[in-house]
DNA sequence: GTTTTCGATAGATATTGTTTATGGAGACAC
DNA sequence: GTGTCTCCATAAACAATATCTATCGAAAAC
């Protein structure tokens, strides 16, 4: 029994005439004659009565029709599953997320997909987490990465309903300080230890910064800052030039010996994968997120 | 694309090595070599990676073997359904017939079918002569029980060509009567008997009533019908009741006892089988037909 | 370095499928 | 009836395709 058989066989039983079926099947009509006998003989029982007016489906062959349409409309997603994925030599791909994904994290997935598809465009965005939900919900972007917080009912982050969120990455912020700091070469820190610690923070209004004024706020620490700005690296440039101690993303670390731990209450972040369910994702971006989301998550190490 | 060359890469992927995949198929390893690359050429990637330990499936080669292992296992459950149907183990049975066959000689064999084929699903249909030719000669019917005069030359009712007729079983007419009738307790009765008694009949229009009606006529009897009916159990209900006498088919009384048969002429008919031809039978409407009509018919006792 | 394991390739052979041409059976019109 | 039309089945020639045997090349294992 081969495929040919079987389309033979529907197309027959579709168009009700074997000479029909043969015009549309451009093949002649001895050879769906001869088709249909191999396949009634291998089957043991015949599919059709051959009336005067054409082909008629006896019982077994309706029996038999109604398991082989469903076979070749799941061939034929097959075929289109892999049409789409060879689609990925020339889609594009915008995705977003904060400092910490777009600069340490998304690197080297981006680099693989890319290595596998080298046709597919990236688009990388750095930005806040809520303009990366805004931005996936305009459709500027097919993926963002965002902060979300652990809760105890699994994760819950407000974003509209159309979004998927999909946690992806545990991440904790570690303090780094400067040679000159009395903490440097030290493991962990206290939080009262920052009250003599000038800071460099990254800006206010950014979701790592709010995690970091409500531990101040619930630690009871009034902390000096003596710089914000954005970029992680101009953070940790200016740590090295001793300006201040900063908290920064494990993720951004060299080396886990770069940062200092929090002793106890550790800021705690996840890092999370958004898009919009309610749209079809491109095939490099269905592609790119299955990869974000099938390959462990960078955070359990 | 063909089934084998699905089934070869079902089999490729399944064993990691083409050359132990061969063996399995029975076929050589270029064979395989041949039938994968054009599959690949076909679907325009490549589904394996050849290491030099085997072949891997490729992100490609994933997608598609999700789509085709379900492929395949549809197209064996089609399989095995016909096996199925040939084996009795499942299949449908259309019949029909008049209220006597239906009601009183039908029942026995199905449950006897049934018993033997406990997954036939039975359709049994009571409809008049003309209306089970009918619905045989559409397909609505497998198999019709008709009534049938018997001829000089055999068994020859009008029925379209390609119907096959076949006598099943001999039927007579009996009088049943009130207890309150003078002919309550005979075995016989004459003709001139039924000038005095109130009749409950078959409703006109039935092959029966056409029976009686023209034995009538033949008698040169004017008979006093009181009331018309379509079941043969609300007949023989009426006749209970005191209404009147009625024919019944002698299936249909409890005991010979319970009937008068006609001193002379009485009214004798068939019950005939009939069935398409020109169109394959089910194997259940083949199996139940030949059970009909190798059992000795009911009507030989 | 040698051997083993694996898949790809080439050419011969065998099998299978398709075509052209023809036949036969039922339906339909006259 | 008789001829014609519309079906599908069959036969023989031909074409396409799959498979086999034999061999090669590459990578890994010993």
């Amino acid at each position: 029994m081969e495929l040919s058989h079987l389309t033979t066989f529907v197309a027959i039983a579709r168009e009700g005439h074997m000479t029909r079926a043969s015009q549309a099947l451009h093949l002649t009509q001895p050879a769906l004659s001869a088709q249909l006998s191999k396949l009634e003989e291998e089957l043991g029982q015949s599919l059709f009565d051959r009336t005067p007016k054409g082909m008629e489906l006896t019982e077994a062959g309706r029996v038999f029709l109604a398991h082989v349409e469903p076979t070749l409309s799941r061939l034929a997603e097959g075929r289109r599953a892999l049409a789409e994925l060879a689609g990925l030599e020339r889609g594009t791909l915008a995705i977003g997320g904060g400092a910490t994904a777009t600069n340490y994290l998304l690197p080297h997935l981006v680099a693989r997909f890319h290595a596998a598809h080298p046709r597919i465009q990236f688009f990388v965005r750095e930005q806040a987490s809520q303009g990366v939900i805004d931005a996936v919900m305009d459709g500027e972007l097919d993926v963002g990465v965002v902060t979300t917080m652990p809760t105890r009912a699994g994760v819950r982050p407000s974003v509209p309903a159309p979004l998927e969120v999909r946690k992806w990455a545990e991440d904790e912020l570690m303090l780094v300080v400067p040679t000159k700091s009395r903490l440097y070469g030290k493991q962990k820190f206290q939080w009262r230890d920052l009250e003599s610690e000038p800071l460099v923070l990254f800006e206010a209004g950014s979701a790592v910064r709010a995690l970091i004024d409500s531990r101040f706020e619930a630690e009871g620490i009034k902390p000096e800052i003596v710089m914000e700005l954005r970029s992680i690296e101009a953070i940790k440039q200016m740590v090295a030039e001793g300006i201040g101690a900063a908290f920064v993303s494990r993720y951004a670390l060299a080396s886990p010996r770069d940062g200092l731990r929090a002793a106890k209450g550790p800021i705690r972040r996840q890092l999370s994968v958004v898009w919009r369910t309610d749209r079809t994702l491109g095939s490099a971006s269905r592609a790119f997120l299955d990869m974000m989301l099938s390959h462990d998550a960078p955070g359990h190490d």
